[in-house]
Formats: C-alpha cells, structure tokens, sequence
DNA sequence: CTTAGCAGTCGATGTGGCCGGGTGCTAAAT
DNA sequence: ATTTAGCACCCGGCCACATCGACTGCTAAG
C-alpha cells in the first residue's frame, strides 16, 4: 500500500499523462498539484515509485510515465466508493441516444456503439446477447423455389436468424403452414438454445419419429450454436486514427486487425462474461498480442444472469478511466433496462 | 493521342511506380524496361509527358511520379480490349468462396467483402440492391407484450426488415393472423417500393378505407425508404493501415472516416448507379473530398436492370488497377449469379 | 531525331554543437 | 528521519552544416 502522498503524486502523474500525453516531471507536478511539498520530495518519492514499478522513464532524465502496474493501481485504489458521474455533456448524449424508441435491438446497438465511442474518443464495441439465449416468439417456414425451405426464428428481442432446410420430398403450401403453426404452438417462448433438444426429443408414445421434425432440429442447432458472437457492432473507428492518443500506426492496426477478426474479438469480450461487474485490462492483462499496448473496459448487460451481451471501449493504455468507465456502466444500465423492455 | 513509345513509356512508369512507390528516373526506365533506347531519349520523353501533365516531379531534380492524369490515360488506353485475368492464387479464393451455399444474401455479401479486399490488398465495399427493389416473399405480423405490433417483410433474397405499428385498438391473435393471411394474399410476389401504395390504394366500392391498413402501409413506407442504403458490408479495413500504399495517417483517418459514415459511402457508391459497366474513379476525380488521394473502382451488380447492388474497392492511387478491376468483375458477375439462384 | 557527356540541383543522410528540461546526489535545515 | 535547496550532469531534440548520390537539363556530336 502506498503512502497517502505517494498515491497522490501517483495519481497526479496518470491524470496528468493522460491528459497530455508527455512524461511529466517532478517541477511540473508541484506545480500542477496543489501538494506543499518541494520539487526534490517529489523526486524522491518518484524514485520509490519507479523502485516499485508503478511508474517508468523512457530515459534516464526525464519525467515519469504510468507502468500498467500504474493505472492498474490508480483504478484499484480510486478514492471513494463510486466512479465519478458523467459530465453532463456525454451523459445527455447518451440518455438522448436511447430516447429514440428502437425498432429492434440490432438498431439500438449500432446506436449504441455509436454514441459510446463518441463520448469516450475511443472505439467502442458492442456484442448482441448470444443468440441460444433469445426467446422466441415465433418460427416460421417459408417454401422457396428451389424446393428447400427458409427457416426463420423470430426472437423477443427483434432478432431474426435464418436457416436453410433440404427436405427430401416436396411439401404443399398447406403442409408447410400447418407443420409451422404445430412448431409455433410447442416452440413458442422456449429459449433458443431448448428448441433443438425440444424437437429432436421422442415423440410421446411409442410413436414414429417424424424426420422432418429432426431435420429442422438439426438446422436449428446450426443456427444457434454457429452464430453465437455474430452480431457484434463497432463505433469510432476513425477513432484510433484521429485522436493523436493511440501512439504508433503499428499499433493502430493491430487493433484494426482485432476489430476485424469476429473470433479474436469474441475471445476478448468473453472475459466479460460471468462477472457482475466492470472489467479492465491494461496492457499486458490482454492475452491478445495486438492489445498489449491498449486498454478496454468491459462490462456485460442483460436480464438478470442469462442473456447477457458484452461490451466494450478500447483504447489507449492512455485513456482516461474514469470517464471510460462511467461512460460503459451508463451505457449497461440503459441497455439493460432497454432488453427487459423489449423482452417484457 | 500519345505516340507508341511514349504510351509506353508512361505505362512503364505506372507499373514501376505502382510496384515500389519511389519516383522513377530515366536510367531505371531504361533498364526494366525492354525498351531499345537510351536514358536520354526517355527523359526528353519524359519532359514531354510531364508537360502534358501525365507525369509529375516531386522536385526539380527527381523522377517522376503518374499524376491522376496520368493514371487516367493508364487505365482508358489500356492496350487490347479486356482486362488480364487474375493470377490463379486470388481467382482460386474468389471462386473458392462463391462455392460455400450461403443461406442468406447478408452472409454472400460479407464473405464478398472480405476475399475482395484480400485479393486486392485494399479496402472492399460492398453494397446489398436497395431493400426497396427486393420482392415481398412473406409479411409477418407479431403481436408483442406491449400492444404494438411488429412487422417484417421477407423478401425472396433473404432479407429481412422489420418495423413496429402502433395500433389504436388491441387485436386478438386471430384478428392479427387473419390480417396477416389477407395482406399476404394481396402483396406476396410484390416490389417492396410498391407495397405501400397497394396498401394505401383505395378499396374497390366505396368501402371505408380501413385505418389498419393505412398505418401498415405508412411504416412499410419507413422501412422501405429509410434503410435504402444501410446493408453496407465492409472488408479489408486494417489494410489501411497495414499496407503502406496508403501514404500517410491523414489520408487513412480520412478514409475510415468516410467508412463510417453510412451517408458520404452511399454518396460515393451512387456514382455506379445505372452505368451498366466498371467505373474507376482516379484522386480528384472524387467528390468527397477526404478521398481525392484515393482511387476507387466501382461496379455494379444484380439482375438486369433492376435491383442492382453496388460493390468498390478503396486503395491509393498507387493501386494495382489491372488486377483490382479484373477482381471486381470477376466479383460482380458472381455476385450477379448468386442474386440470380437467390431469386429464382 | 537520337545519343553521350557533363554540370547542376535537390533531397536524403550523417555529424557536431547547443539548449533545456529533468534528474540524482549531497549537504544543510527542520 | 524527513524535507529542502543547490548543483553537476545526463540525454534527447533541434539546428546548421557538410557530404553523398541519384537524376535532370542542356549542349553538342552522331
């Protein structure tokens, strides 16, 4: 545990770096905070810090700048029990995002990414609930030209996937509709992740398995399992560009390269998942190589413990947390209360 | 017009600057070049083109670099009436990833963007045909916990819109599957730009106008027009930044930017509309300004004339504009043959 | 019209010196 | 024991200068 004045020279130095972005040296944190204590004491204490791993030099005479070690302290021991509130601008712009009235949740993620990476300059990122754990509120089968069959599951949430059915003789309009409305009357408001193992289930006595019946059994399981982190939406990624705080262009497209890749991407949120609260990786916490010169801020969203999405902000070791982290946690709330609206 | 070695001159300096990106200078002319001339003849040449503004120096005493002009002429002097094919490597991966059986328009169209930008090392943008000229498969009407109504449209390519409709009195399941079956009856098989004015059109005898009707007809109108252009799905981003033909960080900045924006890139896109063939578009040629150190290379696809989605690549200047148009062709026309399967 | 030769130009690269912010140490003060 | 003041020193950033090399433009000859 650091010593009260240390944490504040410590603290001192990583809003002052995030802020400008230069090593900053004892004579300006004298100057800057509002400490009584002489240039040489800060030194001394900057030693200690360095000593520590808390702080580092890009050489041997100039200021200090933030290790991990660094924020990673500075996050842990944020005086107080709470996290700032929003300044007022970012928060307007956030409630006003979601005063829209949406017309499914896919829109209101893009939304949502949008304004999130807005408010943070960062690029933010925003994973829809996994798809197994939608309800569904209906199911429906469409006769195509080709002789194969659409598959459609609708969800509460607005969702749609799609499948594609290859039945071995050809069906009647009739037969379709009156096989979907058999499926909507025992499938409806199960969980998306039941439908399969619902329908592949014996029929009750003794009677034939119907193979139509395990046929969309199985293109349900498809559907369910194949695209559990598809729908993932991004905002700001001019972000990493513009802002001058992501350093280097090799950086910068390690990240891209990150943003592009849906199951590298689905690894970093996943740690996300299972925790109730707020996640951040600094640095080398990341387990992705691109990352390590980068911070995200995960939080995951939804009812209760089930159906719960993720999302995140990457940006910069140099970013400035506590907006970050007010800016995710307002975000998760609104969505949150947005799904049970939708859900309800 | 320009004379026969000089045309072939100013190819040489498109290709050699195209490949390493230095200014290129008499002598290097002289020797990759199987030209039977000496350097001194290339650079009085040379003076030539550069006063005919093909060419440009980026200062007294340096070779030179294609000017737009220059790539222009490049492009619309290409000796021989058609474009190389592509080397078997990228038409491999092309057909390659035609050959999956998508289920759905959306999933063509994202694995279209990303195996364009591999192959062309650049960024892919590819366009679905307006949801307006897409054809009705299916209408679907859900009735949700909080009294509205939802509302999808399927359409035959697999696409699915959806919309809410706020009724003024309740409906029982029944009333709502009823509503459902007569509108289905009515507008199956039918453009989407046409479904709401069948709707709103007015009944036969002098029956009342039913209100229902009317406030489908108006979202459907939502719907249609307002998603017009957003199924945009792009690929290749993190080129922009790992490739170094994209000279500096300002030009990438402009350029995620203008990806981002769904408006500027269906302004940028609409450039294809109606031209039945390729379009290059070469530096200023641009009229958003963040792309005029870019060249773009736009087609269009789909069946006949209608329903026509748009496919570009975004690179630099300095881009391979052979293979890249041979690319986006080849890409095309599948696309064109895929829509064709979907349709049918 | 083409070629050889040559002087001249200009950016790229490398070197040395200066500047200034910031440190680390030591010795005095509290 | 901790804090402070003072001072020598270190090191990157910047500028000015010289060098180098690639290429051009011009001129005169083929």
């Amino acid at each position: 545990m650091l010593d009260s004045r240390k944490g504040a020279i410590l603290r001192a130095i990583v809003r002052e770096f995030v802020r400008a972005g230069q090593p900053v040296g004892s004579k300006a944190l004298t100057e800057k905070l509002g400490l009584a204590v002489s240039a040489a004491t800060v030194r001394n204490d900057m030693a200690l810090l360095e000593d520590l791993g808390y702080i580092q030099r890009p050489h041997s005479s100039a200021g200090g700048v933030p290790t991990d070690k660094g924020y990673r302290w500075f996050i842990d021991n944020w005086p107080g029990p709470a996290w700032p509130d929003l300044p007022p601008g970012p928060q307007r712009a956030i409630s006003d995002a979601f005063e829209h009235g949406f017309y499914a949740l896919e829109e209101a993620l893009d939304t949502t990414s949008q304004v999130l990476s807005e408010v943070t300059e960062a690029v933010a990122v925003v994973a829809a609930p996994p798809s197994r754990e939608n309800r569904l509120r209906r199911l429906e089968l469409l006769a195509r030209a080709d002789g194969r069959i659409g598959l459609l599951l609708i969800a509460d949430t607005g969702l749609v996937e799609q499948g594609l059915v290859d039945l071995p003789e050809p069906r009647t309009e009739q037969e379709l509709a009156d096989l979907g409305n058999a499926l909507n009357a025992e499938l409806t408001g199960a969980v998306f992740e039941e439908l399969a193992l619902r329908l592949a289930s014996p029929p009750p006595m003794g009677q034939p398995m119907d193979p139509t019946r395990a046929l969309i059994a199985v293109e349900i399981q498809r559907i369910v399992t194949g695209s559990t982190w598809e729908r993932i939406y991004r905002g700001g990624t001019a972000n990493i560009l513009t802002r001058e705080k992501f350093s280097d262009l090799e950086t910068a497209g390690g990240v891209v390269g990150v943003l592009e890749q849906p199951m590298v991407l689905a690894a970093l949120l996943g740690r996300a998942q299972g925790e109730g609260t707020m996640i951040v990786l600094i640095g080398q916490e990341h387990s992705i190589e691109q990352m390590q010169t980068c911070a995200t801020v995960l939080a995951s969203y939804g009812l209760g413990d089930q159906r719960r999405g993720t999302l995140a902000v990457i940006g910069p070791t140099r970013m400035d947390y506590p907006l970050t982290i007010s800016a995710v946690n307002l975000v998760a709330r609104s969505l949150s209360g947005l799904l049970d609206d939708l859900a309800s």
